[in-house]
DNA sequence: CAACTAACGCAACTAAGTTGCATTAATTAA
DNA sequence: TTAATTAATGCAACTTAGTTGCGTTAGTTG
């Protein structure tokens, strides 16, 4: 179950997304907003965008977690399985539309793909 | 700066390491070892194990840390650029062979990929 | 075997993410 | 417009992966 109230925390956040077109971690999110709002709600408040299909998550390179808008998925599908690029300089991440072709792997199914690509970006170049 | 001296601590994970084929996640040798060894000092180990191209490790799905025995690399040159494919039923990691195709990404570069693939593998299907 | 010091164990710490619960505020119906 | 309902919030306390500092232990070398 996702968003059922259109409350200040939810609307603090979609605008994070909606300002910016890079993916945001939670970390930073809590430092932003830190002041206007508890990283408990944060949290919170993510995971249920997350559902509607507004949002996607993934990990960073170290492991912490990343949010980025979504184009064209819903709460019923997610189908943003897009390789992300982090720059090692800034640290700033994107989200690519280039596919990635993930080959078939005998004897097994894979459902999900997390393809995380380091490098420097355009600006640290 | 690897591995010196030849410690008791040192064989019994380079052991971990050499009768299984596949990674395991720090946790787990945590659990395996905390009777025999720190897990400071199992962190320590790890990460010389992987200076000297004996190990390299990775991040699965949960952000956790995960290492797997090396093939062909050594302390000067790591190139096990390979894909991970994690069990989403029994939780277990491979490393696989296969190839993946990344693409070039137009005003970046790219220097390391990290592609997590999850579904169902062989015993669980 | 003695000296040197890399490696270890321990305890205390850091930080991301979670949980329980009392309080607040968005929504709905009167 | 107001009162009732309950989703959402804030807070404090917690969990856990991973790190750090330091005194002690045990490989290695001469």
């Amino acid at each position: 179950m996702g968003i059922l109230r259109k409350t200040k925390s939810v609307k603090l956040l979609v605008d994070e997304f909606e300002k910016h077109s890079t993916a945001i971690s939670v970390i930073a999110l809590i430092e932003r907003l830190h002041l206007k709002m508890n990283k408990t709600t944060i949290y919170r408040v993510l995971d249920k965008l997350e559902d509607d299909g507004f949002l996607h998550s993934f990990l960073g390179k170290n492991g912490h977690k990343w949010y980025a808008k979504c184009s064209g998925c819903s709460s019923d599908v997610h189908h943003d399985v897009h390789p992300h690029f982090q720059c090692s300089d800034c640290g700033k991440v994107d989200c690519l539309s280039t596919d990635v072709l993930i080959p078939t792997i005998p004897n097994r199914t894979v459902d999900v793909s997390q393809i995380l690509l380091q490098g420097t970006c355009e600006e640290c170049l």
